[in-house]
DNA sequence: TAAGTGGGTGTAAGCGCTATCATAAAGATA
DNA sequence: TATCTTTATGATAGCGCTTACACCCACTTA
């Protein structure tokens, strides 16, 4: 049992060590690793093999705290359950890996209070910069954010403040996009199944451009034909159910995302009502089952990793110091398939007469 | 235009400050702040209010280093669109951010080398503890982890190995009461559409136990009726198609998870096969689809949440000293619903004959 | 009253790294 | 050869925090 003297309480490796190891000193090992510095082709690879050898990794929070940048960048969703954000969170993550940085991944559940402390959790942990979903929040964050020179960009979204950087698309142009699709095949009496809008304002914008698509041709969504429900299939269900349960039932169901069209068409093929040719149904977000599913749905296909890319890219830009446009708009589109189709005779009759 | 002496570099408040607003030293505010010694009331009050005036918000990097904790937890995961995985990074980050933890994902995409960068990286990154899915791994990986005493728990699995710290269940024993629900039921030709078992334990051990059921019955898989596909709706689509086509055509068929079985249904009905009369389709997962589409989906429940809340609390106890047992079986159950059947007489007669 | 006890506080030494500055060596220019 | 660049390297001062350790001061206890 030999007891030599503990010099170090962790024997880990440090700079120190590789900088022995190769003949050098800390400096050039630093600057070596880092690329932050000339160093000679020899002492380079003298350092690498150090490196290899003695199995150093850096420690991070050291190169944190004097370098005053943490290479992690916060990423504020409001739940990873839903496979587009969690897509987003991985189009970023793709992105900056291989920039040597990291994603810090926290939910907020829809919850702007949560989203708050979470957005201060990163900051205390000291995140270089944080991914949002939405523009809508209170003031006091994009404040706190600011006030600290922390680089921050809103996804999901076209922020309506040009200064504040936003990665996204117009989701009320979008959504009209979609309803005026139906108008276009003669529906007069659309259904809507709408997310719910508090705190979320792509749901609203949603909402707001099937509400504009239809008063662009003088119609309105009837009250009672207007449901709110949380993104989740089985209130798609039943609100197609509540929905064709009135009188006149609409001939077309707009819905706030393809979840809960996914719902409604379920809850089609178990009442027997056939889509599109008894009632059209349409969703939005393009979700992997949307081409699928039978009847293929009629949605709006959204690059849900190439916001999170995106997002990550200005981030970044703005972190070197480079000119990054504050806004970034990311194409989505109209995908027409077989969920949407003419109004039935019956109600269209009723409608022309 | 004053010009003032700028004596820090950034403005951030620090302990320091803290320290010097409420009239005690830092080493004190740092004890009340975390409560890691004892601090009277009345300047445990002081120093709460001095901290909200101010406007700290603490270095993490500087504390980090100081204390040689992050309170950080890596996760690595195959990929964030899996809603299983999605989930159980939720599950441990809620369970984290309640005790003022945080979590570094990182997905590997099924692959072994980005699994080994992704721990390297967050090692460097400093976290104090990783969770990984699936047990089957280079064992250098393990060995750097120990050697540099980082906790890490293996999830979705149970680790052959009892030294290997797990959460999960046997993927192998839930497979094989999956199928023999099928043989129960009469089936004796059964397809399976895997999951890709290379680098993926969890998808072999579910096939193996598909075979153990079988075999149990003096019953094998044909060659044949054995498709390997990557886990989307589609590769389930196209592989029912190739199965039906054989001839005699298996009366079952075992999915590898819920998403191929989700594609075997749709690819059913798109042929007018019906379900489960014609032939049975088994999932695995219990997504949230598979209770709501029709037929609804017999599967396997897994409880994915559960497995990264658990994942965490291992960590954490681990972490704080105290003894946390390193295999927790989570319950999994077969959900029997309306995709599975007895076979159709025509195919059973041809059996029993 | 002397010695012990323990809560409450301050002092100061790093944690492991980067970044600034100084310096040395090598080449370019006059 | 003397001077100026340019390039490569080392010495060193922190980054902002935690954490021994020392210390002081009330209290006990004998």
């Amino acid at each position: 049992m030999q007891k030599k003297t503990r010099r170090r309480q962790s024997e880990r490796v440090r700079v120190e060590d590789v900088a022995a190891a190769a003949g050098v000193s800390g400096a050039t090992v630093s600057r070596a690793i880092n690329r932050t510095g000339p160093v000679s082709e020899a002492i380079r690879q003298r350092i690498e093999k150090a490196v290899v050898e003695l199995g150093y990794v850096p420690n991070g929070a050291a190169r944190a705290l004097a370098s005053h940048r943490t290479r992690v960048i916060g990423v504020v969703i409001p739940t990873l359950e839903n496979a587009n954000f969690a897509i987003t969170a991985e189009g970023a993550q793709r992105y900056l890996m291989k920039r040597g940085y990291h994603i810090l991944v926290a939910t907020s559940d829809y919850d702007p209070d949560q989203e708050w402390e979470q957005v201060q959790s990163l900051v205390s942990h000291g995140v270089d910069g944080i991914v949002l979903v939405g523009a809508q929040r209170d003031a006091s964050v994009v404040e706190f954010l600011r006030s600290r020179r922390l680089p921050f960009v809103v996804t999901w979204t076209l922020a309506g403040d040009a200064s504040t950087p936003c990665v996204g698309f117009d989701n009320a142009e979008a959504a009209r996009k979609l309803a005026t699709h139906l108008i276009n095949l003669g529906h007069r009496h659309i259904g809507v199944i709408a997310g719910l809008t508090r705190n979320n304002d792509r749901a609203a914008a949603r909402l707001e451009g099937v509400r504009r698509a239809l008063s662009d041709h003088k119609l309105v969504v009837a009250r009672e034909m207007l449901l709110e429900r949380p993104y989740r299939i089985v209130e798609g269900q039943l609100a197609l159910r509540a929905l064709m349960a009135m009188s006149p039932a609409p001939t077309a169901v707009v819905c706030g995302n393809d979840h809960l069209a996914f719902g409604a068409l379920i809850e089609c093929g178990r009442q027997g009502i056939r889509v599109p040719e008894q009632v059209s149904v349409v969703g939005f977000d393009d979700l992997e089952f949307a081409s699928q599913i039978v009847p293929s749905l009629t949605t709006v296909q959204v690059p849900a990793e190439e916001i999170g890319r995106r997002a990550a890219e200005y981030l970044l830009a703005h972190l070197a110091g480079e000119a990054a446009p504050p806004t970034t708009e990311v194409t989505v589109s109209l995908i027409v398939r077989d969920s949407s189709g003419p109004p039935p005779r019956a109600s269209r009759a009723a409608e022309d007469g």
